[in-house]
DNA sequence: CGATTAACCTGGAAGC
DNA sequence: TGCTTCCAGGTTAATC
C-alpha cells in the first residue's frame, strides 16, 4: 500500500488526534507483526504524550514526552483507523474474531485529545509492517535509519545529488530508484510514474544518466509526489486514510496498472508494457521512454 | 561487490 | 460453485 504520499496522508490524518494527546489502554492483538513488538510496548506507551509526528521516507515517527520514539512502518497493508470511543474492544476473542477486519486489528489504543478520547486502531492483514520504540540515540545507531537516502520532497534531492549517486552504478534506473539508500520514499508505483513522466527507460543504466536526464528525473519525482500528496495518496485495493477516506491519485496514474492500454504522452502512439525488474512489475512505454 | 530470487503473510481476482 | 494460480503499495536474507 504505502509509499511516501500514502504515509504522509496517514501522518496528516493522525495529527489532530495524536499531537499533544495522552495515550492509554494500549492493547495488542498478537505478539508480533513483521517483528515482535518491543518489550513492554503497551506499558511504555500508556500515559505517554505525543509531542510531534514526523515522517521520514516511509517511516512514521511519533515523538513521546518519555524520550521514546514510536516508529511505525506500514509495510504493504498497514493502516491506521480513527474511530469513536464506543467501538468493540480488542480482547482475547481475537483469534476467533467474527469479521475479517477484526482479525487484522493488531493494535488498539485510546488517545485523549482536547476534544475527548478516540480509539486509534492499527490494521495490517499481511503483517509486513512493524513498530519499534527507540530512544533517539538507538534510532540513529540503526543502519537502516542512518543509510536512508535523500528525502525526495526536501532540498536534499537535487539533480546533482541524483547524478552523483546514480552515474557510478550500472543497475537500471528502476532498481536504483527503488533503493531506499539512494532515494528514500519511492515505491513501485511512483517510480514507474516518475520514469514515464521524465521519458526515461526503466532499463537505462545509471551510468548512462546525463546531467540533463538527472534534471528531468528529479523534477518528475517531485512533481508526481507532490501531486499524489495533494490527492491524499493512491487508493488501490485496501489503502485508505485514517478516517476511511480514499485517496484519488490512482485516477492520475499514467502507466501503473495500465498494461496494454494506450500511452498518455501527447502524440505518442505507444502501448504501455509490463516487465519485471528484481521481482517487481514495471509499467512503461517502450516508445517514448528511452 | 553486483544482481536476481525467495521469503515473510493474507486476500482478492482471474482462469479453469 | 469450487479449486488453482497469479498478483499485490515493502524489506531483507540467502544465493548465484
Amino acid at each position: 500500500m504505502p509509499e511516501l504520499p500514502e504515509v504522509e496522508t496517514v501522518r496528516r490524518g493522525l495529527l489532530p488526534v495524536l499531537e499533544g494527546a495522552r495515550l492509554s489502554d494500549v492493547h495488542l492483538g498478537r505478539p508480533n507483526l513483521r517483528y515482535p513488538f518491543p518489550e513492554n510496548f503497551a506499558e511504555r506507551l500508556n500515559g505517554a504524550t505525543v509531542l510531534r509526528l514526523e515522517r521520514r521516507a516511509k517511516y512514521l515517527l511519533f515523538h513521546l514526552d518519555t524520550q521514546d520514539i514510536w516508529v511505525t512502518h506500514l509495510g504493504m497493508t498497514g493502516r491506521f483507523q480513527i474511530t469513536g470511543a464506543e467501538t468493540r474492544p480488542l480482547d482475547a476473542s481475537y483469534y476467533h474474531a467474527v469479521t475479517t477486519q477484526d482479525r487484522h486489528r493488531h493494535v488498539r489504543l485510546l488517545s485523549h485529545t482536547a476534544n475527548g478520547p478516540v480509539h486509534i486502531d492499527y490494521y495490517d492483514p499481511r503483517r509486513f509492517g512493524f513498530m519499534l520504540l527507540l530512544r533517539p540515540d538507538e534510532l540513529y545507531a540503526r543502519n537502516w535509519w542512518r543509510e536512508l537516502g535523500a528525502e525526495p520532497l526536501s532540498d536534499a534531492l537535487t539533480p546533482d545529488y541524483l547524478h552523483q549517486v546514480f552515474s557510478p552504478r550500472r543497475q537500471p534506473l528502476k532498481t536504483l530508484l527503488m533503493d531506499q539508500r539512494l532515494i528514500a520514499g519511492l515505491g513501485n508505483i511512483y517510480v514507474c510514474e516518475a520514469l514515464h513522466l521524465s521519458g526515461l527507460s526503466p532499463d537505462r543504466p545509471g551510468t548512462a544518466l546525463t546531467p540533463a536526464d538527472s534534471r528531468r528525473l528529479t523534477h518528475a519525482i517531485k512533481q508526481v509526489l507532490e501531486a499524489a500528496v495533494k490527492a491524499g495518496g493512491s487508493s488501490i485495493s485496501d489503502f485508505s486514510g485514517t478516517s476511511g477516506e480514499l485517496g484519488y491519485f490512482q485516477h492520475s496514474f499514467r502507466v501503473y496498472g495500465r498494461e496494454h492500454q494506450p500511452c498518455l504522452t501527447a502524440g505518442c502512439p505507444g502501448t504501455i508494457a509490463r516487465k519485471i525488474h528484481s521481482g517487481r512489475s514495471t509499467f512503461f512505454c517502450p516508445l517514448c521512454q528511452s
